[in-house]
DNA sequence: TTGTACTGTAATAATATCAGTTACAGTTCA
DNA sequence: TGAACTGTAACTGATATTATTACAGTACAA
């Protein structure tokens, strides 16, 4: 999996800990650790896809919009990486001769997929108001 | 995820499709569609792990000792590639001052631990045997 | 006992993916 | 009208992945 996911879900609990203000891409690439023009590309899917609103110009920057507890690391999932826990390589080949080596790769096809869809569910079940809380969790702890 | 854990489950549903011979790394690479070497060294961990015994020199290759319904895609995963559901590359900065970025790091890496181990219950629950007979499945429907 | 056919493993090369950066047009506010 | 932003694409460098080469070691068979 790339990291959009990661800087996505990061993003979005970021601005859920200061709903009350605009974030620029430079406060939030501060944040998340990256470059203000990752962080664009990634916030421009989001607001494609309803989570955020942006605004250009002087004092712009991005807002959540959705709720935090209505929003789900899978929708996020969905989104920035769905699809990327096949591997880009897979094996086999349907022109070949052998019943193995001629229907592997739709056999893994499925495999993975199913396996994606596990993943999605267990994200489904994490919010972006719940990864706030363990991060206030972890304050709580030291 | 690299292909290898692809790879591994591939050779592994091979050898169980032809149990009465060993078959060379240029066979199994052939059927999986990969360089021998490349079979040669997954297979030295799958040998490690002991899932199959490898002969050298002449008529030499590798064999499943497993039993097919016995070794789970889980248990493949595990030696093949623990781990690669995380992105390498993961946001937020320990050391900074603000609370997200302090902790998103820890708090990122637990939530992909647990979506690891779930991906592992997936495969648990799928053999060897399992891939084999929906490859004959695959055969059946045309 | 020697040649042939294998595995084991490391090193290297080629390629693909990923992250960082630069650049600039477009937008908004003061 | 200038300053502070986003949107987006292009380019660069780093890293990960796959392919390939090379060769030492092993086992069989003539």
């Amino acid at each position: 999996m790339n990291s959009e996911f990661t800087i996505a879900v990061h993003s979005l609990v970021y601005l859920a800990y200061v709903p009350e203000r605009m974030a620029s891409s430079e406060a939030l690439a501060d944040n998340v650790g990256t470059h203000p023009a990752r962080i664009r590309k990634v916030m421009s899917v989001l607001r494609k896809s309803g989570y955020v609103a942006t605004r250009e110009g002087a004092g712009g920057g991005y807002r959540l919009t959705a709720e935090p507890n209505e929003v789900s690391l899978g929708d996020i999932y969905r989104v920035m990486a769905q699809g990327s826990l096949m591997p880009s390589w897979c094996s086999g080949d349907p022109e070949m001769d052998c019943v193995v080596g001629s229907n592997m790769k739709q056999v893994m096809f499925g495999i993975f997929c199913t396996a994606e869809k596990r993943l999605e569910t267990h994200f489904n079940a994490i919010t972006i108001r719940d990864v706030l809380g363990q991060i206030h969790d972890c304050v709580d702890c030291e």
